[in-house]
DNA sequence: TAGATTTATGCAAACGGTTGCATAAAAAGA
DNA sequence: TCTTTTTATGCAACCGTTTGCATAAATCTA
């Protein structure tokens, strides 16, 4: 078995309390005894079992960051790993743990619910597709610190949560099309029915409409969830007498397409036709041509996620907060002045 | 305070260890008195706390994913991601939690070793980019089973690991090139330095040896890390009277570079040069012409290292292991059959 | 120098479970 | 009917720490 505390204890001559004391720093023991028991521990090489120290604590010093599996892109989402890896920065930081646990449904008690129920983390952090009613019940009544990742459907108001500034984005993207002369925008998007989605539409609608620029419906396409179907859009509109001069993309799939369409419509990008998109892919620089895009901080993303939640931990009436990261726009060919 | 087995066991009135028993199914407890903890279970809403539970049973259920900080890679890797899913997939139906950490340097003690010392899980998968001799050490001195992702450099006949099988890949690869009529090859590597490079072209100089086809040194280039070179060494190779029929490719920046080279040559693929590549990434696809890649079934990957690990936990001589994870061709327009 | 403080340490009860051993009651065997 | 066996349960120690309270020793105060 490994060394114990006891053992340090015995060793020295003192009791296992003097040297639980010395482990955690408490300034009235006397110098000669804190040594010794040092020494010991070096000697002996004494490491504290965090499951005892966690157990009397209270605490399990870890937390739970919940992944939806039902969303297939989630975890292969290049974007969502940076906010991973600033949460376990941030965590590590402050002792505590990062779990992992994908968020499956089951019968009667879903993974996310043992964690919560078995005392396994301290807090979790939860996607803002996980986020159910009956599950913030649960959170609720068993006062456990919560953040959610992404503006929530239900309970908007009520809860911590940290999303992308994705009208910002919207805005920011249109604002930028217009001063470099593109007067008309289509924006092809992936799904309508998300939030993040309709707050960018709501951005794309408050620049044109600060810029005295009506807003044409026709010009909101929607996916609706299978993002290929942007290529037989663009072909489309290339062909239309009416056609944009400048089209914003909700992701790089559709950037992708959109690209592809115009350049079997032998139109050239941006001359012909402007083209710009949301996240920030290792591909975009690399595009033909490179592609300029709404960019996000994501480890930053992460990084108040964590944040918040080890202040919601460590002080139970930190009051609810709502974050938004701002965009940032990285420029590139795809959006030239037009001339 | 939650409520705990001395709350049920007052209730139903019985002793504590009779309620611990019914909670572990042992058979011996009468149906009746099972049944009315059951139901002050319910009633009490009673779940074990699973610290005290690990406690007393001197495990923690849960296991350590490292994961190499310095790479800035991994995290933003897909590839590496579908092997975390699985990973996490096959612990939960084991009832065992996943604990990521990453590896940072750190003077006394870093965030893995702390994870081992303190036993905060029960055993760890390790990047072979992590595999130090003096982490090996440590391991083997507290009897701590870990499994390692990927061939370590150092002690790789006495250690547990997967990784993919790289020299088929190569092997693969290019007898389906020499195949399609392609009988001189190049491939373009990242890093030779790394053990799944050197993998790589083992396989590939077998398969060429097997043909009956010298291999030209000249045509194994190393990028030496910078993936960008590998256009300017395509032009070159491109402009050479002496230009190989096909070129594989180690990633896909690579062959993203490759492509661009071969255009800007005025080269068409696949009639003038066949483009292949390993990894396959979502955009492979998409490309232009669709590349045809060597893929490698990554769930499969962090299944077996799930697996094994659980095994070894489990029964503490399970014996090293160490597995190929077999890769297979996805076949796209890049390497159609030369006429 | 006696009493009040301060400093340094130990005792023992927690934290919430598990489990070997003892034992009472019930069932089976002779 | 009296053992023997089986079944069902309780007792108490243990897992390795933490911490409030008690207390002895050392230092200070008047």
């Amino acid at each position: 078995m490994a060394v114990t505390i006891k053992d340090i204890a015995k060793k020295v001559g003192v009791s296992p309390s003097t040297v639980s004391r010395v482990v955690n720093g408490n300034a009235l023991i006397s110098k000669e005894t804190r040594d010794k028991i040092f020494a010991a521990m070096k000697e002996m090489d004494y490491h504290p079992n965090s499951l005892a120290r966690n157990l009397a604590n209270g605490s399990t010093y870890a937390i739970g960051l919940v992944i939806d599996a039902r969303d297939d892109n989630t975890f292969s989402n290049a974007f969502f790993n940076r906010s991973v890896y600033a949460i376990e920065t941030v965590l590590q930081q402050h002792g505590y743990n990062l779990l992992i646990t994908n968020d499956r449904e089951d019968e009667n008690c879903s993974p996310v619910e043992k964690l919560i129920l078995e005392k396994r983390v301290d807090g979790v952090i939860l996607p803002s597709s996980s986020v159910t009613q009956k599950l913030i019940n649960l959170l609720r009544k068993n006062d456990f610190p919560f953040i959610i990742l992404g503006e929530p459907e239900i309970e908007k108001d009520e809860t911590s949560w940290v999303d992308v500034d994705n009208l910002l984005g919207g805005e920011m993207a249109v604002k930028h099309l217009l001063g470099q002369g593109y007067r008309s925008i289509a924006f092809i998007l992936e799904n309508q029915a998300t939030v993040f989605a309709r707050n960018r539409v709501q951005g794309y609608r408050k620049a044109l409409g600060e810029n005295g620029c009506g807003v044409n419906t026709d010009y909101i396409i929607d996916c609706k969830g299978n993002c290929e179907a942007a290529y037989g859009a663009v072909r489309e509109l290339a062909s239309s007498q009416d056609k944009p001069e400048a089209v914003l993309c909700a992701n790089n799939v559709i950037a992708y397409q959109v690209l592809r369409a115009l350049r079997d419509s032998l139109m050239s990008v941006p001359e012909d036709m402007a083209v710009m998109s949301f996240d920030n892919y290792p591909f975009a620089e690399y595009m033909d041509p490179p592609l300029s895009v709404v960019d996000v901080d994501t480890f930053r993303l992460g990084e108040q996620a964590a944040t918040d939640l080890i202040k919601k931990i460590q002080n139970a009436d930190y009051e609810n907060q709502q974050t938004m990261i701002a965009t940032e726009l990285i420029l590139r060919e795809s959006t030239k002045r037009k001339k």
